[in-house]
DNA sequence: TCAAAAGTGTTGACTCTACACCCATGT
DNA sequence: ACATGGGTGTAGAGTCAACACTTTTGA
């Protein structure tokens, strides 16, 4: 047979919005290769795993979270010979948002993951270890473009937010501004974007503002388009 | 560690438009498991080659064309466990979208390849082997979805094209009929989607059409409207 | 002259942008 | 009262669907 057995590691894209800022998830390595450089959290995927599996298993040894709102899904692998000098490894790269977990657990695997500003990685040009920040470039393309289409950025919220938090998210996402007045209009009016909980909060020195879920919908039409 | 190795294959969703209807390369299986089941040509990965190449050299070996206006996209990758009764073995999905290369190539392994139409199989209900008739459905998905953003139906035409023909892909890969003078109107008012020749064809008995290159341009703002 | 296919004009419905404006609460 | 943020109304530009209409060829 041509061909020779390969390892498989599954590499994660963590997302989050923290602050109004943009944040992706990663751990700096112990170990050679590429000793002390910042990685994407992954791992090898285990004998009988499914590839889904592995991602999730890995997600929450990283970050402690399971499932609470976030969204996981696969974004593109990575086989290039070469990419790992340890040998011929193949990496499946998952995409995952999810909402700010708060302080990450000091888990075994976690003990050096930390959460990056997206904004400062891409101007000051970080290198990431091994092919990593091509896998991120490709993340943060396909969370960006997905916003316009789905109703995917509710997954970056907690489970009732306000649709000026819904709305920062989208901003965080794309370095952009949005009006929020006709922002308000396109969410609330787009049949089961988000669906009211019926309650307030009344934080600020301001008019209080609904609470919402997510609601059925995934796709959107039209789509929300960027400035 | 707690892995093990895994075989790594390509396989391959490559689509054409064959008489106003869509089609897809499929295989019939000579050995077992499946045998004489339809299966998505593929292949095992090299010992030493990058997946695209991987999944191009399968594709000329099983239709003979090569990168002739056709484009090769990574679709996604699926590794459950059990999903080949050989063992564990992960297969990254690439789809084609070539022009019609006429009659396929009697090569070894092509020996057994043939165009199917997308429309029997979907409302046939017939199951492919392994867990293709799973990517098919991604290829097929993946394929309409990028229609409506994208000016890739020039991949499935030949160097040079009229807009009737142009129209005639997007009937056929989305099943719906399009208005011929909206449509004319959106692909020629769209700057780079197609790039007049100055050439005609006067084939039958009506008006000889003007013959397009594909553009420059890649994305389409706005949308090509699905009806 | 007629059929067939290519291409243009026009109208009403819808959406988006931009911004003026009103609403509800804390201090 | 007034600042602060939440939410609504409205006018202009652009796009799309639908279809009447003109143009250019072969038989």
């Amino acid at each position: 047979m041509p061909h020779q057995d390969v390892s498989v590691t599954v590499d994660l894209v963590v997302l989050t919005v923290r602050d109004d800022d943009l944040a992706v998830l990663l751990v700096r390595r112990g170990i050679p290769p590429y000793r002390g450089r910042l990685a994407l959290p992954g791992g090898f995927v285990h004998a009988q795993e499914d590839l889904p599996a592995a991602a999730g298993r890995e997600l929450e040894e990283e970050t402690g979270i399971r499932g609470l709102g976030g969204h996981l899904e696969q974004l593109a692998t990575f086989g290039t010979p070469g990419r790992d000098p340890r040998g011929r490894v193949v990496t499946v790269a998952y995409l995952a948002l999810v909402p700010d977990p708060g302080p990450l657990v000091a888990g075994s695997d976690a003990a050096s993951a930390s959460w990056n500003s997206v904004g400062e990685l891409e101007t000051g040009g970080r290198r990431l270890a091994f092919d990593h920040s091509q896998i991120l470039t490709a993340g943060l393309e396909r969370a960006r473009a997905k916003l316009e289409y789905s109703t995917l950025a509710t997954s970056f919220c907690p489970p009732e937010f306000t649709i000026n938090e819904l709305r920062r998210v989208y901003e965080a996402v794309w370095g952009q501004p949005l009006d929020p007045r006709n922002f308000h209009r396109k969410v609330t009016g787009t049949p089961g974007f988000v669906e009211a909980t019926g309650t307030t909060t009344g934080r600020q020195g301001g008019r209080p503002a609904q609470l919402f879920r997510p609601g059925g919908a995934t796709a959107l039409h039209p789509a929300m388009l960027r400035p």
